[in-house]
DNA sequence: TTGCGTGCAAAGGTTTTGCATGGCA
DNA sequence: TGCCATGCAAAACCTTTGCACGCAA
């Protein structure tokens, strides 16, 4: 018999589970292969990758590719209307990544759709930059 | 003898050159390559990364990564005094590069920088979106 | 001669793929 | 029984690193 298109098999509904569970932080693989390790649930990395791959297609969840050190970041969006309204900052020093609210953006994201007719995707754009604890490190 | 430190050698400038000569396009490492082999001057891979990254740093070459396929593009960047006051838009449908005046930015940098304690790089960042004639033709 | 850039090859890390297995209908 | 998801391991891939060689001063 065959199974239905949208089946849902046990290690696909923990993987969206556990990324719906993070309130939009963002994982990597292998934040989430040591997840599972840790609950004696392991999932194979190759399975992680499966389900990621039909969850972003799907809408379910975004990839974010930061530079080419240490691997892609996965975060779950659906129904996420925040999601659409914040710019992401990224550590050039120690990788931590922020979240800028929208409220501080929105007034770029106007000036540049007025000033140039240029419209910025909010979700791919990464701001690059210096974090507080790094600044005062350096 | 010591060797001056900004001493150049055939290799570096050979990549710079080629860079420069692209009108801002972007490349790979491996087309990089192919230019250098196809002119009978190989230069090793590990040769050319060197360089990037140097050049990277000294602020003359760019590095991307668009989603994790097939490796970081690289791109020159002429004159970077100027880069420091402007965002760069880049078209994900075309590839157009705009720049955005710095009294569009200076407020939000400050705003960044006030509000979360996070200075942006002005020259890494990039706003993707779509440019105004790739809008209309949407 | 001496330092340093070079190139090859090996190592490193991330992601994909091949294939045998097992679970669910 | 028959798909098809799974998981392991190997492969593929990009990038970095180790090391011996060779060029330029």
């Amino acid at each position: 018999m065959k199974r239905p298109s949208n089946y849902i098999t046990r290690q696909g509904e923990a993987i969206l589970s556990y990324l719906s569970s993070l309130n939009g932080e963002h994982v990597t693989v292998e934040r989430i292969a040591e997840f599972f390790e840790s609950r004696n649930a392991g999932i194979g990395v190759a399975t992680i990758y499966r389900h990621l791959d039909k969850l972003e297609t799907a809408g379910k969840v975004r990839k974010y590719v930061f530079d080419s050190v240490s691997g892609a970041c996965y975060q779950y969006v659906e129904d996420c209307e925040r999601c659409l309204s914040h710019f992401h900052l990224k550590c050039e020093d120690c990788g931590t990544v922020l979240h800028l609210p929208s409220d501080m953006i929105s007034e770029l994201e106007r000036s540049v759709l007025n000033g140039h007719s240029f419209k910025i995707n909010v979700i791919k754009t990464v701001l690059y930059g210096k974090c507080a604890s790094c600044l005062a490190n350096a």
